[in-house]
DNA sequence: TAGATTGTTAATCGATTAACAATC
DNA sequence: TAGATTGTTAATCGATTAACAATC
């Protein structure tokens, strides 16, 4: 699980990275549920995708299986946090302390995986100073400072003001120095090459659920392939 | 995180789909700031793909541009609505007033896209009557009921309960007879071939982010996609 | 061992990209 | 018209699926 037998890292493809991440999801939950060995048609069938691709997107990064057995849970865990440099703890900072940026800042879910909040920001003067799950919401106009001094360093930026916000505050945090944006505005930022960016936009989650719920009337079609799975 | 379903249903790719949705916000964006015509060059270059596939994706519906000149934007925005079916009101119902919950609840987005609450509903009988956003969270044991007599009909199910929660509640908006289920749980629901089901996991994109992060590795995919895929 | 299941190479499939004829 | 840009067919590329040898 070190970094001594992995294979090239070139090329994975985002689909496999994201499906590590189900892997991870899933495992974490067979192992709560005291399971310790677990097939890779077996973990397929839990995520939703076949066999093929669970072997396929592990061997990118090394054996991790025992033939004629399957994997062990509890180590294959071990080795995908590795492998999504989960083992240490990363930091980020939200702005835009709305509905979502409250319930964001308020969700364990996200601490327990070692995404901690450094700071959050707002912009409004009726909301700076307030204070949520501990931490009190500091002014927009501090945050490229914030950033460049902060210690331990802040890695990610979470945004979640309104669209017309959303550009600038993610230049912000450009010139502050992130290496990742989770945007959760629905507009598309404009960043540079270096900076991962990732927009999460909810809105669009139920446009395509109506899209397929619409497609599915009685007489549009002989019963096709489901979009569950 | 992510679409359930891999395959596309009547040969439209699910990622077509979603970038639809894309398309749609952007343009509504151009029309804000009253742009009135758009290339399919231009309208890539702001979502971030090429415009070979923006024409193709649109030419699955049919023709909506002019040549030589481009979409008028107004008109694109009608079709894309069309062809989403946002043109009504899609009915939803929330499980699970937790942080999340609660910020999805308050959230004016949804309502600006035609996507209403319809009811709320919680498991504990601390939360079972408080209101939120005008809506009084009533307990998950009538959910069934409320689901199969509601009026105007209930297409959609949004879950925000623990993962412990997430298949009994998820079973019981299927029972009730919900069309679609967007599951921010981090559980890996099992639903019946009909349903068609997306998976919104928030802590998987933060995992995403950490494995680039640590690679400094740009994404090999269009910078920043949308989500669920 | 024999059966089971991995890890990996090869084949397939489908989405994206490219090219270009149509046409405003 | 001439230039511009669409709509569509063909080529490419890469992810998924399949097959199977390795091996526990």
């Amino acid at each position: 699980m070190g970094r001594s037998g992995e294979k090239s890292r070139q090329g994975i493809p985002y689909s496999t990275v994201l499906r590590l991440a189900s892997y991870l999801r899933t495992l974490e939950w067979l192992s709560m549920l005291g399971v310790t060995t677990v097939s890779s048609e077996e973990l397929a069938r839990q995520v939703g995708v076949n066999s093929y691709l669970v072997r396929k997107d592990l061997s990118y990064f090394g054996e991790f299986g025992v033939r004629g057995f399957g994997y062990p849970v509890g180590d294959l865990i071990a080795v995908l946090r590795e492998i999504l440099d989960l083992n240490r703890d990363h930091y980020a900072v939200l702005v835009g302390v709305g509905n979502l940026g409250r319930a964001l800042v308020r969700y364990y879910g996200f601490a327990r995986e070692g995404f901690k909040l450094s700071a959050v920001f707002d912009s409004s003067p009726r909301k700076i100073g307030t204070r949520f799950n501990g931490h009190q919401v500091r002014p927009v106009g501090e945050l490229v400072d914030y950033l460049r001094s902060a210690d331990p360093p802040v890695e990610l930026g979470i945004i979640t003001v309104p669209a017309m916000a959303a550009q600038f505050v993610g230049d912000l945090m450009v010139v502050g120095g992130v290496k990742g944006i989770l945007n959760f505005s629905p507009v598309r930022l404009q960043v540079p090459g270096h900076i991962h960016l990732l927009n999460v936009d909810l809105v669009s989650h139920l446009e395509v659920l109506s899209f397929y719920i619409a497609r599915e009337r009685p007489f549009s079609l002989p019963a096709g392939r489901s979009t569950a799975g």
